[in-house]
DNA sequence: GTCTATATGCAGATAGAC
DNA sequence: GTCTATCTGCATATAGAC
């Protein structure tokens, strides 16, 4: 078996390992078995558990990444260089609920391992998760283009809450769907996905409608201001 | 040492140990140590690691419930039986984020042990968290009553956004803060309480004016069948 | 590069003296 | 009830033969 075979197998078999089950409850041990290949080789290949994890992440962060830059640049062609708030929107979290709620045959495992991942917080990925920021500011400088007038923090709160609401219903299916008793459709992905893009859209473009901004914002400061009392 | 001495040093300095680093950093040494007693009494008073947790997740959350029952009793009393929407959504997420990203005097310790549960979600937890449905019904069932005419679904969406706003924004305050340089204000809790009740309010009523909720709807269908081909 | 065998360390749990 | 000392098991990592 050549060298490369290998390290794909333990890659894979770890990725899949990892996202069912988490870091923590799969061992070394589990992933070799699983791959079918020595447990000596994964240090041979990798150097540690940590190494191998961190190696995951970046790979599996750069497809995920990939796929959703794609989707905002169809977007901004399409408008001339200014995307629809919404299609930025459905860009940023299109990609990952497809990848985890979507049909059997859409669904990546790259996509549920990127959620552990946030998940579980592990040190090896910790230190790498910068390098999100830098993705996140592409999508709040489409925002930007599309809602000039909009206010920076409002924007980022747009952004955060998007995210937000794409990934705690991922992580939490179950919650929901017992809780609404099977009224809310956790299978129809797309519909999902224009739920949270319509509720961030209407957060944004309200923020940015002067009145109503003025009226959210003094209505908070009237009750911040109550509370302190 | 009173025996309940030892085992309230045990629970309190569990539970601020695994708030600060979470369960699968946090050795039943690091507790003892903390907490000043032999290892051995962890077992001789809790049986097992697992049960300790346990008990602290049932304690804990019970306090969490009542500060946010405490909240929607107030808000329906105030209506005459019927609460402002606002007022309910206040009540199911004040409680916490103050616990968590208020002035360091209003924190409490339960609340962020609270929200590491729901991170690390360990066996001893997920095998309690189902009364966490019941309690969410409360606040189901008043909204209900607020907003006769919103839509089941749309109804514990809402609730579910609004929980998971409040959460991922606890979770993962230094994503935000970098991304906006600063520029998002996670100190000012309050505000921060009126931005996410405001926009799920916004959401539920949204839902609920027939005129736009049927225009999405359609929309979100229109997209949906689009995909698919 | 791949294997077997083993080193090393730490976790949770317990036996038994006091 | 509380302590010391220890058992047991499992995880990562490595040494060294092939």
């Amino acid at each position: 078996m050549p060298s490369d075979q290998t390290r794909a197998s333990i890659l894979d078999a770890a990725e899949r390992l990892y996202a069912e089950r988490g870091f923590g409850e799969v061992t070394l041990r589990d992933i070799v078995a699983a791959a079918g290949v020595n447990l000596a080789a994964v240090n041979y290949h990798f150097g540690s558990k940590d190494a191998l994890i961190a190696e995951l992440f970046v790979t599996r962060g750069v497809a995920t990444n990939r796929a959703r830059l794609t989707e905002l640049k169809e977007a901004e062609t399409a408008g001339n260089g200014r995307a629809d708030v919404k299609a930025i929107l459905r860009a940023l979290v299109g990609p990952t609920l497809r990848g985890c709620l979507g049909p059997d045959n859409q669904q990546s495992t790259a996509a549920h391992f990127m959620i552990r991942a946030s998940i579980e917080s592990v040190p090896p990925i910790r230190r790498i998760k910068n390098r999100e920021i830098d993705h996140l500011r592409k999508f709040a400088a489409a925002i930007r283009r599309a809602l000039p007038d909009c206010d920076d923090a409002d924007l980022y709160w747009g952004l955060h809450f998007a995210l937000a609401m794409a990934h705690q219903t991922i992580r939490d299916t179950e919650r929901l769907t017992k809780l609404s008793e099977g009224k809310c459709d956790l299978d129809n992905v797309e519909a999902l996905i224009e739920r949270i893009v319509d509720a961030c859209a209407m957060m944004l473009t309200a923020a940015n409608r002067t009145p109503a901004r003025t009226e959210t914002a003094s209505s908070t400061i009237r009750r911040a201001e109550k509370l302190k009392n």
